[in-house]
DNA sequence: GCTCAATATGTCCAATATGACATAATCCAG
DNA sequence: CTGGATTATGTCATATTGGACATATTGAGC
């Protein structure tokens, strides 16, 4: 179970520390990072098909290109709110969002 | 447009305001408001459906009751984080909830 | 390999969210 | 009615988040 989402959630500044401490990662919780994974990968997404730059999509949400990355990267200091704030500034529906949330829901299973 | 759901949008603390105040609600901020109050109702739903009180979610959340009801109204106060870490808690899987995210887009139509 | 644009990482402090508590309002069986 | 339980509302102090800035890393064209 380890190797790919451990990875990932390492990649993302969770410091999932050994396998141990690894498990006791609950389903919520690994749900709920995978969600916040699932949103961040949408925001890059939309963002290259619109052809901007970190700084550009900052500017437009009136945030600042650290910011934007941080977000890309799923970064433990972003929130679900944030997230889910810029994906509709760039326009995503909804219904585009649920369909990224329920995506992560497969990517959950160990 | 504005009965219904502005009175929605008051009751949840959200100070809309006067017709022409409300109508600056950009889309964006509107389906965002839409998304939580969607997903508190979903909280409220989900708790009842358990038989739980608010009372003994909170402690299951480790949070506290007067959260539990200012989730449950959708206050400005409740992030999506907290609602969503709630519903996955309740036992929520993440499809359901994007059912309900979902479900707030068509509510947002104006 | 150099340059320059784009992206990533780390750190501040201002703004916001959260649990807790007090207290009020509702509801409902008896 | 009344009392007890449930839910709502207001307010703090603490914790977390977010924009900004500095700086590092990466990547593409030359």
């Amino acid at each position: 179970m380890n190797s790919e989402k451990k990875k990932r959630l390492e990649n993302s500044g969770w410091t999932v520390g050994d396998a141990a401490s690894f498990l006791e990662l609950s389903t919520e919780e690994a749900q709920f990072i995978e969600m916040k994974l699932a949103l961040a990968a949408g925001v890059k997404q939309l963002r290259e098909k619109r052809g901007l730059t970190q700084t550009a999509l900052a500017s437009l949400l009136g945030s600042s290109q650290s910011r934007v990355a941080k977000m890309e990267a799923g970064d433990r200091s972003v929130s679900l709110d944030l997230l889910v704030r810029s994906l509709l500034s760039i326009g995503a529906s909804s219904g585009e969002i649920a369909k990224w949330i329920k995506r992560a829901e497969t990517r959950s299973a160990a």
